[in-house]
DNA sequence: CCGTAGATGATAAGATTTATCACGTATGGA
DNA sequence: TCCATACGTGATAAATCTTATCATCTACGG
């Protein structure tokens, strides 16, 4: 698995390396797109607490590591992601996928040079409908 | 006002054009980046129930009219829109104005090449400081 | 191997969101 | 223009979700 990448990560933000955080991360690693209820209730069964679950979250999310993205029905889901990274969420099954391609360096210089803001990143979620789900249909 | 084609959009999508909804939009227009409890707090002086304020937030967003996005501390914000639009988010004052340009076309078909998934939208929102803020540092 | 700052778990407290239901009204057709 | 009705609203209760508290535990640097 990629935890050397992750170890070395929760170190560089200055976030102890707990099993809890671990685990919150790997569950997003390995089911990207979920809420943190659902992720409490999942890990309630490894003995790790709620609020431990909403604290890691929040840890995570702040050094970069997850990817929080608003679904559709209002909902707030995570994707784990050791670096920057785009979303692909098939709005079907709700699928979620990370693209690491990013194409919008030329377009943050744009917006910097038409607005005179300092951009200092951006967040993308592309939606549409997976291959499998194009084949059901 | 765009009411004209707040309105034509809102019949064009099978919603009510309520007093409440309109001015749902209204604050949003001229108030971008609340979430729903302060728009549910500034519209209860109006006579609007906080119950209404979500269910015309949630009948907007799915017409188009309004986008969601992720804002820091786990919050959900709100701004309104009358087509596709991205957002522009300063990360000092918290303020938002929205970006009409969209250079992802190519991107999109990018994506759609590699994933092989049928697009059919995206949702960008860039992070930034904004003047005002530059100068206040 | 220790000391300590920081993290966890359990639960209580607080806040947000939704459900319910009687009443009101925007909209299309006569 | 006026009516009928399907849809929307307001008030409040109920359900959910999120955070705070505090005693205990532990990851990590020395």
């Amino acid at each position: 698995m990629e935890d050397a990448g992750l170890e070395r990560l929760m170190s560089l933000r200055g976030l102890r390396r707990t099993p809890q955080r671990v685990a919150v991360w790997n569950a997003l690693a390995e089911s990207p797109g979920q809420t943190i209820r659902e992720l409490a209730a999942r890990l309630q069964g490894s003995g790790i607490g709620q609020a431990t679950v909403y604290r890691a979250v929040r840890a995570l999310e702040d050094a970069g590591l997850l990817l929080r993205y608003a679904a559709p029905r209002g909902e707030l889901r995570y994707a784990a992601v050791l670096g920057h990274a785009h979303l692909l969420v098939c709005e079907e099954c709700g699928s979620v996928r990370s693209l690491e391609q990013c194409g919008l360096a030329a377009y943050e210089d744009e917006v910097a040079r038409t607005t005179d803001y300092r951009i200092s990143g951006h967040t993308l979620v592309v939606y549409g409908v997976c291959p499998a789900c194009q084949e059901a249909l």
